[in-house]
Order: C-alpha cells, then structure tokens, then sequence
RNA sequence: GCGGAAGUGGUGAAAUGGCAGACACGCAAGUCUUAGGAACUUGUGCCUUCACGGGCGUGCGGGUUCAAGUCCCGCCUUCCGCACCA
C-alpha cells in the first residue's frame, strides 16, 4: 500500500502502475444509453412492491435548452428515484411535455417553421440534456399533449365538465393580452401585465369559454389542510380562494330597484350614510336620474377607458358621481345618496357597497372628498361625546361599544380586535381599563357581540341572509389561437351548443398554412372554413365547430395521471392504474405555478373524483419547490424613473460600454435575453455530469435561492477526483487479504454514515447528505495515508461509500462498481460501457443501480466512549472522555476529579447538578 | 394594507432546548513541481495573549430556563405572493 503514492495530476497518464485517472469523459459515456436499452428504468405495475410516484413539473420544451437552474429540479428527484429504487420501491418517475400553448407557437413563429416540427425538435434537445447529466426518466411513457392520442382525453374531460354545467361560454369583458393576441384568465393577468412577460392588457368584450371552478371553491380550500405542501404555496391558494363570510342585505331604491349589498361588518349597518354601485353594474342604468345622465355616463366611459393598470393602483384618489338616485336602509329607514365609483369591483360580491365612512378606510376618503356625511356607530373607549362622526380623523376600525344603532347599543363591535397581538391587546386593556379576558368573552358571545347579533337581525327581520363569497372567479381557458386543444363543441342553429360525442373525439386541429392571429380577436381556426363547415350530431343539420381552442393549462391539469396509463385507449386513464400509481406522492418544481398549474390540476382531480373516476381526491401527496439558481449579472442604474427596481440587469457586452463606475454586479436570473445561462452541457464537458448532479445538491438547501458558483462546482470534482483515487488505489493494491485487524471507529462511522444519509434523503436535506458522504470519504483518506488502508473493515466501508453515492453520482458510481467487480464479488472490469447494446457480463457484478441500499445497524453505529462537555453556570470549562451510558453520578464524580473544574466549583455539595446523558453537565454554584 | 418565508464567519451553510460555525468555497503558509488557475498538508468567527488561557459572539430589545441560533413577547430589515375583495 505504501508503495503507492499519493496521485500527483489528474488527465495524465504517467501515473505509477497505470492506475486509471479520474476522467469523467471516459467514465460517463455510454452507460446512460447501455442503462436505458435494458429498460432499467421502465416500471411496470408490481403489486408485491410498494409504489412510489416521482413526479417533475411538466416541461414546455423551449427552444433555450435546459439550464443548470432547471438542474436543481431534476437532479433531486432523479437522486431521490434512484434511491428509493435501492430500497425497494417500484418508481415510477416519467417525463413529458406540455407542448401546446403560446410560448411553443411563438417560438415556431420566430423560426418560420410549424410548431409541430419545433416542438419534436426542442423535445429531442431536452431529452439529450436529461440523458447527459443522468436522469432515470422512464421514456416508455413520454407524452406530448399536443399528441391527439392525448388531447383527445382533455376534449373527452372537457365534454364531461360541460355536461354538468361546469364548462359554459360567457360574453363579459375579459383580460385581453394585445401581445399574445388572445383572452387571458385572472390567474394569468398580473398587475395587469401578462403573465409571459407583455405589457399593458386591455379588456374586450368577447364570448369566452370558463371552467366553473368556482364551484369547487369550498372543496379546494378544505384540501389544502390535507396535503403536505409548503406554507407558501397553501397560502397563496388559500388567499386566492379567499374566502369570506358575512351577510347580504337587501337595500333597495326608492323607486324599488333592488341593491343588495354584501358585507362583512353588519355591525356598521346603522352607519351607513351612502351607497356606491359598479360602474359596470347592470343596474346602473335603472338608477340614473335624467338631471345626473350626462355625468354619469362621462364617468362610466371615463373609467373604461382608463387604463387597467391605473385602475389597479390601490393609492388612486377615489373618484365617483351621484347617480340622483336614493337608497332605503331596511334596518333603519334612512335615505342615503346612491354613488356610482370604480372603487367598487363589479366582480365581486354583488357589485354594490354600503357606504360606512365612520368605519372603513375608503368610504371616510370618499365620503370627505365629496362631503358627505359620517354617522358614528362604534364609539371608541375614549371617545368625547361632545363631537360627531364628521370629527373624526379617519375611520374608527379598533373594537369599541355600539351606539346609534336602537336595539344593540351597549353591545361590543370587536373590530379588529381579533387580530391583535397579545401586547397590542394588553396596550388597549390598560389604557381603558378592562381585562383581556373579558373582552376576548364579549367578542366570542352571540348576544354581546354586534357583528353576530345585527346579522341574526337582518336575517330574523328578512332583510337578507349569511352568504360566502370567494375572491376566485371561473377560470377562462379560451385562447383566441392556433395551438392548442380545439374546445369540442359545436354550435347548432337549432340545438345550441352541442359537445362533440365521445365516439368523434378526437377534434384533430387542422393542419394550417398561415395559422397567426388576424387582430380581429378571432380565433385563426375561423378562417379553416373546411374544418368549421359540420354537421350537428343531434339533428344532422349544417352546424359550425367552435374555433377556439383551450389553453395551455387544461392540459396539463390532468398529464400526470396519463403517465399511469399512456397509450390507453378506453379513456383517459385504466382505473387500476390510478388504484396502482395514483395519487403522486412527490411532486418537484418551481413555486411560479401556485395559482395556476397547482390549482387547475387539484380542480380537475376532484371534480374527477366526483365523477367516480378517482379514488382520491387530491392529486399530489408531497409537494416541493426547488430554489432559484441566480448568476452574478451587470447592472446598471435605472434610468426609468418610475422603475420599480433601482437597478437593471444588462449583458455583459453592454456593461463593457458603460465603464465600471456605471456598472455594479448583482446576483439576476439567468435569462437568455442577459446572456448569462449556464448550460448543464459546459457544466458536463468541464467537470462531468457526477460533479454537476453532486454540487447542484451540495451548494444549498434544496429549496433556497442560490448564486451559481463555478468554484463550487471544481470543489465537487475535486472531491470526486479524490473518492476516485482512493477506491482505484486500494483496488490496485488489494489482493484478497486484509490485516484482519478490527477498525471499529471505521465501522461506526460507516453506519452512522447510512443512517444520516438515509435520512436526509427522506427528508430532503440533500446538502446534509452529501456532506456526511465527505465526512466518511475524509476518514476513509485519512486511513489510506496512514497506512491503515489493509483492514477488513476498510474495504467494506469503501464498498458502502461507493454505493451510497450511487442515486447521487450514477456514472461514477457505476464506474468504480464495475472497476472493482462489485467490491469483490465478480470478474472485475473497466471503467467504460462498452457496446451500450450489450447487457450487462453475466459473470459481472451487473450494475450498481441494481443494488440495494446499504443497510445499518444503531447498535453499531452507537459509540463507545463520550466526551462530556462540563459547564459551571453555563460555561463549558472542561471534557471528560466516559464510557456511553456512564451514569450521572459517576459522570459527576470524575467531573469533580479535574482540578480545571475544581477552581470553579469549591463547594461541590453546595452545588445544583443537571446531566443530560452522553452529552453534558452542568453544574450551578451560588454566585459569591 | 393582508399573507408567507428568512436574518448565523469573507462566502454557501450546519446544529432532536444541551460544547455555535459540521461540510465546503475562498484565503494564508507550507510540500511536491521547469511551471501552476493542478494535487497534497496545516491553519482560518472576532478581540486579547509569546503561550496556556481569557473575553465576546447567531438582526435589535425583553422574557422563560441550570442551559436559547432554537421556545415566548415586542421591534427592525430583506425577499416572495396578493392587493380598493366591502
């Protein structure tokens, strides 16, 4: 062993013995072909193992390629397949892509060629770019969903929705994205910018196609506590939801135009000194006086054409004009004016508010911009009863006792007392005098509380009723473009709208020459005349197709459970696949889609769970969201002044233009645009795809953003340059006979090495698994320079380290299994694949990722001895080295044998004693 | 404004309430080299000390505890999402 020393250069071949340097360009070729044409990787069902879906976001195969930040998705799972494969699960981690929708039409328009030849095209790229750095994909089950043999199923889960009145065909203003040239959903519409990147949407009056997803809104949210997703993600669907519970009353005009109105403060009903209705409310109209027309009507046009993200800035002056209308308040009787404002959403609720200046934040602004009147009805504790309403400073929002109100005054309005703190609650106690207790009662009391107790009212007297209200509208899924899943319908002079039967399905999309939007706001399917031009499956008479087709995001709300079935031809999905495979238990990617993919696709499931296709409701078990990777960019100043940003990512090219004193460098997202991408094919032939996959786990938590760093990844061919070395050197030296001494310290660390790496690949800490594996590689170095390198006990922990790198490190791995003969146990062999076509030598070790997991056992992986930290009041003065299990007594008396604690203890009968058990004293003395 | 996450060395980060900084990157010194942007060895939180040692340290201020990065309360800052939702 001596003989050998320590490797001096990697990529030369002067090295003694001829032992094989570490060259991650031989040792990853061919293995990843050789793997898949044996069907390593495909699964088919196997009930005497249990299942384990692995599940990626699902790609649009863009014409970019794949970066090293996509990376950071698929190298997890992929780890985390292969491992779970090693323990005996049947895996099931597929890939396909999501290829209909506007980013692959646009980019086919960019190109001059048809979507169809792009998208096999990027497809194939992808699929290279998985294959390079390793991934395990099972590709029997690709998919594409702009496939017929698939979207045939999304029109057939289409028909279904429309059957039960959850898909419908409305004409109201919708999101309308001049850039893409088509309707847009309110998920996809943000800030009033489109969510691919265009700026400045409008609305048009257009027929539209929606899911009523709204329907589900209940369901959906009470799932939410069912899943294990991250907080965020729950959070910002629960938001979305937002659901919201209170009453509607019926107020009504003088002249008996009905105007309910909801809210969510009864308890304010008898401050209500105005009313305020939608501009595009159907009422409006009906309210108008003939001396307010003019004014009205200049408004409403004025507020349409006020650009949509203007009318989305919270701090606008609120602006409105009387409708010289009056309103009745059926609680009290009062006449209060009816405004028209676009303060008030038309969308939400029932269009119109009750004004309650004294109380809410927006009608005191309003109210004080056009003076009108503000009635108290919640009097503050430290109220001074010789002013009125119109003195307040801005509206009273804090708990306090009902006035104004015949019937509840005395009673508590908590305001929003339920949302203090615990010091902010005690702050308010002591300033006026009462305990936190007893308010926390009145505010939980039905008859105390005047929220609770006016509601019951208004309900008693039929003045309305408790109603929910949800935030979510329906779901437009109509795009007014060539890509996509045509909707199957067809529309019927006589019959209406008819859904295409089951047995026509699929609606193939016609092959077109010149498919681009025409600007009219018409699909380009319309100019298809041949295609349009059908007859009505109900009466056989001449009927038109429906010409729009669905967007992106119906497609992809159900793929993952083709991937159960692909190729399928009775339906969607065979019912025992879903009993088999279903639901996911790990799903892995970015958190962008927390509105849009991840709730389309939990609507679809449970409404196919309804429909008793499904024994399950929720469609993914385990959510993850990997963290971005961003990369050190130049900046410049903004020179916007109504930027947002201070500073603007710019490409390096332009940077060089600027000199270094207009120029900082900050971490930006890679974007092609910057010219910043860091492609995993560099990364590969650089460093190998092994160091890409180990230092794309090590170089965070798994899901923090982190700054891509090319040292970090050198360290991690360095670290495999070394595990390399040691393995091929010991195989080099090994003759079958060890020393036959024990390392029981060795043997150890080997098992308290399987179980943290276990473990925290369970639980995704995939940072803290690799470093444990540089741990155990760093003792078995130690030993090899040492000369201790001949044991028994070194060779299996070699062989354990090997193979517990397998699910991390596929190609080197498989390398040094093969080099060493699977660690003794067949003919060894070379480094390399090989013929990729030929299976694996009978007489080999077959392949590493065939192997199990390596097990461990605690009581080999407990110690011995244990250092013994000793604290004196809280500082640690001295260790002591004990047996494990070394009783606290005995703990204690060694501990008072060193003179170190003695000069801090000098009464030690006098002294307090706290152990915790292997770990620590703690000894506390009585301060002098 | 509402909701969510997070503040630890020069950097990425570890740490079931029990010895803060594992594992790396970077840096420094050294070894080997014709050479080094290679490899290997040693060191590396801050202050203090020739050294042994001592003191201080997890955004800030309180609290609970023998013991707090971790639990509780209140602030501050950053990032993300939503935002006139009545």
């Amino acid at each position: 062993m001596t003989a050998l020393a320590p490797s001096r250069d990697h990529g030369r071949p002067e090295r003694e013995g001829d032992l094989p340097a570490y060259d991650p360009a031989v040792v990853e070729a061919g293995w990843q072909a050789r793997w898949q044409r044996q069907g390593m990787y495909d699964v088919i069902e196997d009930p005497t193992r249990p299942k384990y879906y692995c599940l990626d976001f699902f790609p649009y195969p863009s014409g970019d390629g794949l970066s090293v930040g996509h990376c950071r998705n698929y190298v997890p799972t992929d780890t985390l397949s292969r491992f779970l494969r090693a323990r005996g699960y049947n895996v099931l981690h597929p890939m396909g892509w999501d290829a209909f929708g506007e980013p692959a039409e646009q980019y086919a328009v960019s190109q001059g060629v048809h979507p169809r030849v792009t998208t096999d095209r990027n497809a194939a790229n992808y699929r290279r770019q998985y294959d390079l750095i390793g991934i395990s994909f099972d590709w029997s089950r690709e998919l594409d969903s702009s496939d017929p043999d698939y979207y045939r199923w999304t029109q057939w889960i289409f028909t279904r929705l429309y059957r039960k009145g959850l898909a419908y065909r409305d004409a109201n203003w919708q999101w309308w994205c001049p850039g893409c040239q088509t309707t847009l959903s309110n998920q996809e519409a943000q800030d009033g910018v489109c969510w691919r990147g265009h700026t400045g949407l409008t609305k048009r009056q257009i027929p539209a196609w929606y899911f009523r997803i709204t329907a589900y809104a209940d369901k959906l949210l009470d799932g939410l506590e069912t899943i294990d997703w991250p907080d965020r993600i729950r959070a910002m669907q629960s938001n979305w939801i937002g659901r919201s519970t209170g009453v509607q009353v019926e107020f009504a005009s003088e002249s008996g135009i009905p105007l309910p109105i909801f809210t969510t403060h009864p308890d304010t009903l008898f401050g209500v000194t105005f009313m305020v209705i939608a501009p595009e409310h159907p009422s409006l109209p009906d309210l108008v006086t003939d001396d307010h027309k003019a004014e009205v009507e200049a408004y409403v046009e004025a507020s349409r054409k006020a650009s949509e993200i203007d009318r989305l800035a919270t701090d606008r002056p609120k602006t409105g004009v009387f409708t010289g209308s009056y309103a009745i308040n059926p609680l009290n009787g009062d006449r209060v004016q009816v405004w028209v404002a676009d303060y008030v959403l038309a969308t939400y609720g029932t269009g119109i508010v009750m004004g309650v200046p004294a109380h809410d934040k927006r009608d005191f602004v309003f109210a004080r911009t056009y003076g009108i009147p503000i009635k108290l009805v919640v009097r503050p504790l430290d109220w001074d009863d010789s002013k009125t309403g119109n003195d307040l400073p801005d509206a009273y929002t804090a708990p306090g006792i009902m006035v104004n109100s015949p019937g509840f005054d005395g009673m508590m309005s908590p305001g929003d007392w339920p949302k203090l703190g615990p010091n902010e609650k005690a702050e308010l106690s002591t300033r006026w005098g009462f305990a936190v207790a007893d308010m926390d009662a009145r505010v939980g009391s039905a008859t105390d509380n005047a929220i609770t107790a006016i509601g019951d009212a208004v309900v008693a007297r039929n003045a309305g009723k408790r109603v929910t209200n949800y935030r979510m509208r329906d779901w437009l899924i109509s795009r007014q473009r060539y890509w996509g899943a045509p909707i199957p319908i067809i529309h019927c002079d006589a019959c209406g709208e008819v859904p295409v039967p089951e047995d026509q399905l699929p609606v193939e999309l016609p092959a077109m020459v010149d498919f681009m939007p025409d600007g009219t706001g018409r699909s380009p399917l319309a100019r298809a005349e041949d295609w349009v031009r059908t007859t009505c499956p109900t009466c056989l008479a001449p009927a038109r197709r429906e010409t729009d087709t669905m967007g992106g995001f119906a497609c992809s709300s159900w793929y993952f459970l083709r991937f159960a079935s692909p190729g399928y031809k009775e339906g969607p999905f065979r019912p025992g696949d879903m009993d088999y495979w279903l639901p996911v238990d790990q799903y892995v990617g970015g958190a962008e889609h927390a509105v849009l993919h991840l709730l389309y696709s939990r609507f679809w499931t449970h409404f196919l769970h309804d429909e008793g296709m499904l024994p399950f409701a929720e469609p993914f078990t385990r959510l993850r969201n990997q963290g971005m990777l961003v990369v050190k960019t130049p900046h410049r100043r903004a020179s916007d002044e109504n930027a947002t940003e201070d500073w603007v990512p710019i490409t390096a090219a332009e940077a060089a233009t600027l000199g270094p004193e207009a120029v900082t460098m900050r971490a930006a997202k890679m974007s092609k645009s910057l010219r910043n991408v860091v492609t995993p094919d560099e990364m590969v032939a650089r460093y190998g795809a092994d160091s890409l996959r180990l230092y794309e786990l090590f170089m965070a938590p798994f899901d923090q953003e982190v700054e891509w760093s090319e040292e970090g990844i050198n360290g991690a061919r360095r670290f495999l340059g070394r595990v390399w070395d040691l393995v091929v050197r010991w195989h080099a030296a090994h003759d079958g006979a060890t020393s036959g001494e024990p390392d029981t310290a060795l043997v150890r660390l080997q098992h308290k090495t399987i179980a943290r790496v276990t473990r925290d690949m369970e639980r995704f800490r995939f940072n803290t698994m690799v470093a444990a594996l540089m741990e155990f590689a760093n003792a078995l170095g130690e030993r090899m320079r040492t000369g201790n390198a001949r044991t028994g006990d070194f060779a299996a922990a070699t062989e354990a380290l090997v193979r517990l790198l397998a699910p991390t490190t596929p190609f080197f791995s498989e390398a040094l299994w093969q080099l060493t003969g699977g660690f003794g146990r067949a003919r060894s062999g070379g480094i390399t694949a090989g013929d990729p076509s030929a299976p694996f030598a009978t007489d080999g070790p077959g392949s590493i990722h065939a192997q199990a997991w390596p097990e461990w056992d605690e009581a080999l992986a407990r110690d011995e001895t244990v250092t013994i930290a000793v604290q004196v009041n809280g500082k640690v003065r001295d260790r002591i080295e004990v047996a494990a299990g070394t009783s606290e007594d005995d703990v204690r008396a060694a501990a008072l044998e060193r003179p170190r604690v003695r000069e801090f203890v000098p009464d030690p009968e006098a002294a307090r004693y706290h152990h915790v058990a292997d770990r620590l004293l703690s000894i506390v003395v009585a301060k002098a």
